[in-house]
DNA sequence: ATGCTTGCAAACTCTTTGCACACCA
DNA sequence: TGGTGTGCAAAGAGTTTGCAAGCAT
């Protein structure tokens, strides 16, 4: 955890060790508020603003990004920095992660032949809206 | 314009169909204070209470959409309620919406042949990550 | 005339900021 | 030790809510 840090060229406190830890830790894409309590699970000491700085801190050097959401009212944030796509519910407004290296061929080999007109892409996410079935 | 809010089941109101001028007017992906700012210019009677609640009545009705945006702290809104697919420059944070038909048929194409499970998509948008080139 | 809409202002939520103290390198 | 990070509380931005008055049907 502390080379991590480290190597991201942030100093390792107590505070950012337990926070990126319950980054990784929880499911899904959890809200500033959300890894703040499972932070205080464990030391009831960290404040939320520090999780905020801390988490803006991660996102400046890659450790985490920002996920967008039409619908939450809050940032939610994501530890899982490879590619990868979402799924969301529209009736729980459930997101979902959602991993296919098929798919992933399949869009870059697309924009590989028939490029972009002044952009150059970089990453792909494909945001999937339906609804459940069981 | 009346036409299309009583046939979303909504009533024509001047200020309900100032707003949906406007939106139809504003380029990108406009926020409320925007579209408050838009129809003010034209009826400056208008409060931002009301363009809030409009804008979740037209979401409501399917008359826009709420669009995700991971950098945004507020909410943006898109009257463009076809399938559309975003560019999005990590440079300069602008988002461009992009249209392109083959890719739709692309994707469909690829979930439709190897369908999700315990899933039922509905609709398809693709986030472009990159930068521009000139 | 009835009931949905509006305007206003206050309340609320999420996030940022300023500053003194604490801690890592 | 020096400079960065933290906690706290207050401020800021964006959004929602409650209610009396207004308007579309």
């Amino acid at each position: 955890m502390q080379q991590r840090l480290a190597a991201a060229g942030l100093r390792a406190t107590h505070q950012r060790i337990l926070i990126l830890e319950s980054l990784l830790v929880l499911p899904g894409h959890p809200t500033a508020e959300q890894v703040h309590r499972q932070v205080m699970a464990n030391t009831p000491t960290v404040s939320l603003g520090t999780v905020y700085k801390t988490l803006d801190s991660f996102v400046e050097v890659g450790l985490t990004k920002r996920v967008a959401s039409a619908d939450a009212q809050c940032r939610r944030y994501d530890s899982d920095c490879s590619e990868h796509h979402h799924l969301y519910c529209t009736d729980t407004k459930e997101i979902i992660d959602y991993c296919n290296p098929q798919l992933d061929a399949l869009i870059r080999d697309f924009f590989a032949k028939q490029g972009l007109e002044n952009f150059q892409p970089h990453s792909f996410s494909l945001h999937i809206a339906g609804t459940r079935v069981s």
